[in-house]
RNA sequence: GGCGCCAUAGCCAAGUGGUAAGGCAGAGCUCUGCAAAAGCUCCACCCCCAGUUCGAGUCUGGGUGGCGCCUCCA
């Protein structure tokens, strides 16, 4: 397939270590608070991304981070630590909150049918791997200590800016408020590894290192974790594209630095879900939750779905409007499906073999999966019988993750609990209520003899009581809002 | 200030040099006493300027605009 990559800036055909096997690695959620659904849009595409590798043959192996800990990789920041505020806030301890809201991601997940990686790794589980990492950066001459901290040393590496044109004098350090540069480092692009000094003098967890009691950087539980668990030749590195600069520039330099070789090829970066006023951000207090979504009468699909119409590497913006037409549209793309016929009839290969093949170029085509919706109408107009479309669509959602076939399936059922009575040739399909049955006869009654005005008030009057009637060939079908 | 991404109809979006897919919304028609549903039909010269070419939304150069990163964030 082909697949963007942010470090070389292309296009390129997709390649593995091992032909054939996918190490895939993706940053995980920082578990101070609930995910919003701006975080969320990057899980989504990952997913899509995963599920179409495995889907075009690959055998995958995908590692995730929780973070939970070291969230702050700068020492001259003048935060609070995130955790710790987070427990405050809940009156709770750190890893309380971090268990809590672990849970809330993956629930979040599990309702947007994201699957869970192979591996899910909190940083905390894995401090000693981060320590053994910095110990061999120090031994090969990449990390110094100063001022009690484990700096890395971005001088001595050829090439430090991966993701673009950076010069050292351009970043402008210092330029937010109540932000000082760190006096420590010899580079003003040097990064912490490991802290023993920070202002976060009440940092709730720290462990013991050769350096002295403190805990590791936010950088290093990346380079760890893949490390640890996806070997030294990582095929596929995934984010959001916030974190290009700085994290995963400095994942690499460690990783690279620590291996002695080049360490990930392909870089998958997400573009953020804005609002009006700009990019969604947890850090700013203010967002939107897949909960939110729910107690709002959303289904979470239809996000996933409002998402996959759109292209990854683009700046999706929310509206509830836009949401409101995601919803339309993908009800409509339900009912169609439901109306299929699911009796087995043999399949029409060729038209199979056209449309798995449609589908596979768009999602094949760095990610579109705005493309591959459009494959899904494309099935519903073919004129191949009812068995293959629906041995396409549910292929599809293999990927695409819709739940399509069994949304239809809902929607199918409550068509059949759907009672009949029948009367005169006039067929009424409703809930089987006696009553309402009898009203709605009487309106065909009324209606019979010219009566509109009468059929109309009790049309009226089964609408007070949130019930809506509605003509069909032979009768009328009527059922409860 | 530096760096990066993006720019196609009201909204989402396809398009990788040959006279603009699809979806939502909107309009019209069919069906219907009306309504709803369904079906059919209609709806863009592609941010601007210059260049390359027989031919550019598609390539090149220069602008403009939006977003992001440089500071924890997907």
């Amino acid at each position: 397939m082909l697949l963007y990559n942010s470090a070389t800036h292309k296009k390129e055909e997709f390649t593995t270590h091992t032909p054939g096997h996918v190490e895939m690695y993706t940053c995980g959620p920082t578990v101070y608070h609930f995910a919003h659904i701006g975080n969320l849009r990057s899980y989504i595409m990952e997913d899509v991304l995963e599920k179409f590798l495995r889907y075009d043959g690959y055998d995958v192996n995908r590692v995730m981070n929780i973070t939970d800990v070291g969230h702050l990789s700068s020492d001259a920041d003048t935060g609070e630590d995130k955790m710790l505020k987070g427990a405050k806030r809940e009156h709770k301890t750190v890893m309380e909150i971090a268990q809590y809201y672990t849970d809330a991601f993956f629930d979040d997940c599990r309702k947007l049918n994201i699957k869970t990686p192979d591996v899910v790794q909190p940083a905390t589980g894995l401090i000693d791997e981060f320590i053994k990492i910095v110990s061999g950066l120090i031994d090969k001459g990449y990390a110094y200590v100063a001022g009690g901290n484990v700096y890395f040393d971005t001088s001595k590496l050829e090439r430090y800016y991966v993701f673009n044109d950076h010069d050292e004098e351009d970043l402008a350090v210092g330029v937010r408020e109540g932000v000082e540069e760190d006096r420590n480092k010899r580079n003003k692009n040097d990064f912490v590894l490991w802290f023993t000094k920070s202002k976060f003098e009440d940092q709730a967890l720290k462990w013991d290192s050769p350096w002295g009691v403190g805990y590791p950087g936010w950088h290093i539980e990346c380079s760890g974790i893949s490390l640890k668990y996806n070997g030294e030749y990582l095929d596929l590195h995934c984010g959001g594209i916030d974190n290009a600069f700085p994290h995963h520039t400095n994942e690499i330099a460690q990783s690279e630095s620590y291996i002695g070789h080049p360490w990930c090829k392909q870089w998958f970066h997400v573009h953020h879900l804005n609002t009006n006023s700009g990019k969604m951000s947890k850090s700013k207090g203010e967002f939107l939750t897949v909960s939110l979504l729910e107690e709002k009468g959303y289904d979470p699909l239809v996000y996933r779905f409002f998402c996959l119409q759109s292209h990854y590497r683009k700046g999706l913006v929310f509206s509830w409007e836009n949401l409101d037409n995601a919803t339309v549209a993908f009800n409509k793309l339900i009912a169609k499906i439901a109306a299929l016929d699911t009796a087995v009839e043999s399949m029409d290969l060729a038209e199979y073999e056209r449309l798995d093949e449609k589908f596979r170029k768009a999602l094949g085509n760095d990610l579109s999966t705005s493309l591959g919706i459009t494959v899904l109408y494309d099935v519903l107009k073919s004129p191949a019988n009812d068995t293959t479309k629906l041995a396409l669509l549910e292929h599809f959602d293999q990927v695409l993750s819709l739940s399509l076939l069994d949304k239809a399936a809902v929607v199918r059922e409550e068509q059949k609990k759907q009672k009949t009575a029948s009367q005169g040739g006039y067929t009424i399909t409703g809930e089987g209520d006696p009553a309402v049955d009898a009203l709605v006869l009487q309106r065909y009654e009324a209606k019979k003899a010219k009566n509109f005005a009468e059929a109309d008030r009790i049309r009226d009057e089964l609408r007070a009581q949130g019930i809506e009637v509605t003509d069909v060939p032979g009768g009328a079908s009527w059922k409860k809002l």
